[in-house]
DNA sequence: TGTACATCAGTGAACGCGCGTTCACTGATGTAC
DNA sequence: TGTACATCAGTGAACGCGCGTTCACTGATGTAC
């Protein structure tokens, strides 16, 4: 009959504005009247706990795609998940420890999407489509993971920079493994391999920042994009494969 | 006999320890023994005002390299010149608009770069050893320059991050023209053409890239880098000019 | 050449603001008996 | 089931600091006569 709030903390004494549950509070409805409200289950201390860390990991990845990670203060995460600044402490030592759990997730999504490809069959044109299209996918999907990496790459945040440095690289290695199964290119030299997977990863990463930076309005510059991502990957893959031995 | 001191501003009453002059004072010498001291021959008021603003400029290069632009300070930036916060109005409304000015002349050495390349034959084998050639060298002369435009393109200046990205897409545009100009590819679609500079600078600027991320006592690494990057122009060029009809 | 006045790069005090971090606290949730 | 105590996520006051920006100023340089 009565709409029941899950928040934290005791009420304040009434001269806060407005809110008075200091704590994030999920999708509780806050509405008067009791028809709508959902009585949901009691959350333990702990999954309360969870609920915060991740409800700060989103503002943080948020607010860098607004400004760039080095200039979101632990403050503003703070303000934007509806808890007190020292509140912060209770789930990361910095905003810079935020931001590495954030290259984990980021990369986690990217992971993802190249199993989807990988899953594919492996002939050369239908991998070139697939992986165009899966990409720009995964873009739109988990946008705002892929601009956290574009940006951070080259942030003002050195821990950060590394650890993307290090994911990128990683990812690289695996790719030329992916590479050499197939069967144009099973007698290139892993040296070769790696050359080719280095420049096939730095033209995705540009193709994405391209589509990060193309406003949503406009689908025929996606068109546009992905047109031109494909026809790059046919002259790198095909071209290569078709291309003799390299003085 | 006496060494003379160019410095401006009247002397303070004595109460800052060290330094008294208050402005930038160039390379005066300051030593006591007039000796070694150069006369020099006094500086107009408009001749010391520019070389305050190149002053302002180049420590916004360098504080931009070691953080981020958007991190750089106004106060950082005129403690480091050693002139008072205040006076960095008398030559700039912001540090963004600073920002603007690094861009065109970060842009003004990657210019003169191509010119250098231009200017050699249109062989492409010999294109391609003498572009990279000529990239590592300019990258190590302006080292600051290509760091800013590497890191400002996606940084947290919003104006700057745009300005960066226009004169990529001018220069992406004369590369096309430069690239129609090759016997091997005079009978492209312009189409094509653009695409094919596409890929080329989005691979220079990760040659770039890594490049800098180089550590400096490491000439290995970057043998390896140039070794990388020529292959990857070659396998773009030859491959591409010997690859037939895309579908 | 000398004098009187205008210009203007740089000064320094002052302001209000948001920052990260410390600290002792509160009170709902969880646990032991 | 009831009670007494421990835990700990979130609170709020307080701190010192660097920030951008305003303002009236100073005194060397420049110009007009």
């Amino acid at each position: 009959m009565c709409s029941v709030t899950v928040g934290v903390g005791r009420s304040s004494g009434g001269s806060a504005p407005g809110r008075t549950r200091g704590a994030y509070d999920g999708d509780v409805s806050e509405q008067a009247t009791g028809v709508t409200a959902v009585v949901e289950p009691p959350l333990s201390r702990a999954a309360r706990k969870e609920r915060t860390r991740q409800a700060l990991l989103d503002a943080g990845l948020r607010l860098a795609a607004d400004h760039t990670l080095a200039a979101v203060s632990l403050r503003h995460i703070a303000r934007e998940v509806g808890i007190v600044p020292t509140a912060f402490y209770r789930h990361f030592d910095s905003v810079e420890q935020l931001g590495l759990e954030l290259v984990d997730a980021s990369f986690a999504s990217l992971r993802a999407m190249i199993r989807e490809v990988r899953a594919g069959e492996p002939e050369v044109n239908t991998i070139v489509r697939n992986s165009v299209e899966v990409l720009v996918e995964h873009v739109h999907a988990q946008r705002a993971h892929f601009h956290f990496i574009a940006r951070e790459r080259f942030g003002g945040v050195p821990a950060v920079r590394e650890a993307i440095g290090h994911q990128l690289q990683l990812f690289e290695r695996e790719l030329a493994t992916d590479l050499a199964r197939l069967p144009t290119m099973d007698t290139w030299s892993s040296e070769d391999l790696r050359v080719l997977a280095n420049l096939i990863v730095h033209a995705m990463v540009a193709t994405v920042e391209q589509l990060l930076a193309a406003p949503a309005n406009r689908p025929d510059l996606e068109q546009e994009i992905m047109r031109t991502a494909r026809r790059q990957l046919q002259m790198i893959i095909v071209g290569a494969a078709s291309w003799g031995n390299p003085r």
